[in-house]
RNA sequence: GCCCGGGUAGCUCAGUUGGUAGAGCAGCGGAUUGAAAAUCCGCGUGUCGGUGGUUCGAAUCCGCCCCCGGGCA
């Protein structure tokens, strides 16, 4: 028994439309797996479902969150739980889409019940880190917690970061934690999984495509919004791609035609390494040409 | 027409006193258990504008030619 719908895919892909046609179909709910979606004050930037769209069947975990908001694969899978649940209660079939490669991962292999990390632990770990750089702190990580040291990327920053803070907040090692995954809400087995996987000519076309159209849809107004409200580009939710880019040009750091080409190849390096995880990660998934 | 600069990897440019070339970006491959639209790792042969010459040896020196800037006419 199939319990959900999965699609996963590289960005511009086309998966979005996959699903609203699947939801109509068979009576299913459009169930957003992306980290950058989740924005309440990103609607264009992120090609989110317009809201002609969203009538069209139920979505859920769209745009429910403000830029500030720390958010995770953790949260989204708390948030999820419940979302699933309605599903359940009103028949409806979950197609869960989005272009967050790990967000399916923790969905279908399930992920360490690691409690969250209180903001002071995470800022002087941000401190320590720039203080002793990254070699000196990786080492003394190492030294504190070998075994979580021996399976992560020492060269990582962020890698060592949330080893450390988890060691920090609970005491406990990440690679102790992580013997104690928890099961997955939804195992792969249970799941129809299909990954949009376009040639990569078409989809950068389609990459580039997009964001003029976005641009013509008012990308620019979106983010002038979003800098009416003295939000930090260092806020969670400014890491969507081109906002950085557009916020420079309304600056005047930037000539809209350098932003524009700056968010082209920051879209189409993403969608590559969007390519890679499919192709690696998701091997056993169905692949969808688009227009199949 | 003359005088200066320049012509080196897809792009921007380095290349010391001649020993057949190297960075950043792009691109490609990879990693991915709580910032993942993030973060990190790996991969650099290209008529060194063309041609003739000097030299054991030239991207580097000399001659001629072509192209692009700028200046003087």
């Amino acid at each position: 028994m199939i319990e959900a719908i999965l699609i996963a895919g590289p960005t511009a892909s086309g998966k979005s439309a996959i699903a609203l046609t699947l939801a109509r179909e068979r009576g299913g709910a459009v169930i957003n797996a992306d980290s950058q979606q989740v924005f309440a004050d990103w609607r264009i930037l992120t090609a989110r479902p317009t809201e002609e769209e969203e009538a069209l069947a139920p979505h859920f975990l769209y745009g429910h969150l403000p830029l500030t908001e720390d958010y995770s694969v953790g949260h989204w899978l708390r948030d999820l739980e419940p979302v699933l649940e309605t599903c359940r209660e009103r028949q409806l079939l979950p197609i869960i889409t989005g272009g967050t490669g790990l967000y399916f991962k923790a969905l279908t292999e399930g992920i360490a019940p690691i409690p969250p990390t209180p903001e002071d632990i995470r800022l002087r770990g941000e401190a320590e880190l720039e203080t002793l750089g990254l070699t000196d702190f990786a080492a003394a990580l190492q030294s504190r917690d070998p075994k979580t040291a021996a399976v992560i990327d020492l060269q990582n920053p962020r890698r060592v970061l949330r080893a450390w803070e988890v060691l920090e907040t609970t005491g406990r090692g990440l690679a102790d934690w992580r013997e104690e995954t928890e099961p997955p809400l939804i195992p792969l087995e249970r799941c129809d999984a299909r990954v949009v996987l376009p040639d990569r000519e078409t989809l950068y076309r389609r990459c580039d495509a997009r964001f003029d159209r976005m641009l013509a849809d008012g990308a620019l107004e979106e983010v002038r919004r979003v800098r009416a409200q003295n939000i930090p580009l260092s806020a969670p939710g400014y890491k969507t791609l081109g906002a950085k880019e557009l916020t420079a040009h309304l600056e005047g750091k930037l000539d809209l035609e350098t932003a524009t080409a700056d968010a082209k190849t920051a879209t189409r390096r993403y969608a590559k390494r969007q390519l890679t995880w499919a192709r690696n990660q998701m091997s056993t998934w169905q692949i969808v040409r688009p227009g199949d």
